[in-house]
DNA sequence: CTTCTGACA
DNA sequence: TGTCAGTA
């Protein structure tokens, strides 16, 4: 199939069609028209690639990530063992940047609380 | 009518 | 990402 039909498949624009395919994530045959030629696994593929999107994987991941995933599946099916090791790698990341935003959060938290205090009578001004 | 590449008010 | 241009 072509772009639009895969687009249509899929409810993904062309324009991140082919921008999955500059990231290596997506790599459809070539017609002599120089059209892009996709399989019908493309679909399941770029559901899998959505849904590692949105796991908040970036492409150079997915990259790695797709070639251990089993074309048809539905559900995500890790093929590859040191996939695990590298999805643990990822959440240990998250898990650190949350902890970033929990204590920015938290002062932020205290300057509106102060702030709050100076706006009302007795309230004390840092 | 559809797709392609490159570019950006 | 959308979208426009100028083609094939």
């Amino acid at each position: 199939m072509r772009i639009g039909e895969l687009a249509r498949r899929t409810g993904v624009s062309t324009r991140a069609l082919r921008y999955y395919e500059e990231q290596g994530l997506l790599r459809p045959e070539r017609r002599s028209s120089g059209y892009r030629d996709y399989g019908d696994t493309a679909v399941s593929t770029v559901r899998h690639i959505r849904l590692l999107l949105s796991a908040g994987l970036g492409t150079a991941v997915i990259a790695e990530i797709l070639p251990c995933v089993p074309d048809d599946t539905t559900v995500l099916a890790p093929t590859c063992p040191e996939l695990l090791d590298g999805l643990a790698e990822e959440r240990t990341r998250i898990t650190a940047a949350i902890e970033r935003l929990a204590a920015a959060r938290d002062i932020l938290d205290a300057l509106i609380a102060t702030g709050t205090a100076g706006q009302r009578p007795g309230g004390q001004e840092m």
